[in-house]
RNA sequence: UAGUCUUACCC
């Protein structure tokens, strides 16, 4: 069964999801019943091609199946509905599951978060964070850099900063992500001077920078007509022997 | 063995 859900995942990710549901048919063919984990596969892979419907439908499916949907399921349907703006579902989504007596982690509530931010109620998005906080969950580095991204986003940088700060204050080390979002925000909102620094500041905290950083970089250069420094750039990426974008 | 964040490209 093990096997079975590591291809049929790796399907999914590749976005062949109905190869994957194949697979899962032969498997049941010989015999072996899927489980939570088969399910939840298959339902963020139909999730990632927006089929959302039969995403649903397969979660109808495996509970008349008698395989109870768990943290990870919920916040696959949770993290889908958001990514397309459903916020009101994704919250029945998120009552259905405590109904169910599941209770949503970090991650389901990160999904939540970022949801809010893509729809732009900053309100909600703050209120839901300090919620978690409240209730004394743990945050993470991910619900941070949701934040720090969503301040970028919306060029308020000197929010996104003070999040940053807060989070060394709670001893989560910050990673190439919330680096990458930060230098970003900053390039774009024309402060390079700073988002250099920034750069500086990863390689000291021992943060390698990946194609993310190089891309942002780069098209950060190009569009500050520093078309000199990018070509440096670039040259210094090759003979890195990192492949860029 | 499964879930949440960051760039460009495309639209």
């Amino acid at each position: 069964l093990v096997i079975y859900n590591t291809i049929i995942d790796a399907l999914c990710k590749e976005g062949l999801v109905n190869e994957a549901c194949n697979l899962c048919s032969k498997m049941i063919n010989k015999g072996i019943s899927p489980d939570v984990v088969t399910y939840s596969s298959l339902i963020h892979g139909f999730c990632c091609i927006g089929k959302l419907d039969e995403a649903s439908r397969l979660f109808k499916e495996m509970e008349h199946r008698k395989i109870y949907p768990n943290v990870y399921t919920f916040s696959i349907m949770v993290d889908a509905l958001c990514k397309e703006g459903k916020i009101v579902e994704a919250k029945c989504v998120v009552d259905m599951m405590l109904e169910c007596g599941q209770e949503p982690d970090i991650v389901t509530y990160n999904a939540l978060i970022d949801g809010y931010w893509l729809i732009n109620k900053v309100r909600e998005a703050i209120e839901l964070f300090d919620n978690i906080v409240k209730r004394g969950l743990a945050l993470d580095v991910w619900t941070y850099n949701i934040m720090i991204n969503g301040y970028c986003k919306i060029k308020r940088v000197d929010d996104a900063l003070s999040f940053f700060k807060e989070m060394h204050c709670n001893n989560i080390v910050p990673n190439v992500a919330t680096y990458n979002t930060l230098i970003d925000g900053l390039c774009k909102s024309g402060r390079i001077f700073r988002a250099q620094e920034l750069v500086k500041e990863m390689h000291h905290a021992g943060v390698f920078p990946d194609f993310f950083t190089y891309n942002i970089l780069l098209d950060a250069l190009c569009k500050c007509k520093h078309l000199d420094s990018a070509i440096a750039l670039y040259q210094k990426i090759v003979d890195w022997g990192i492949k860029p974008d």
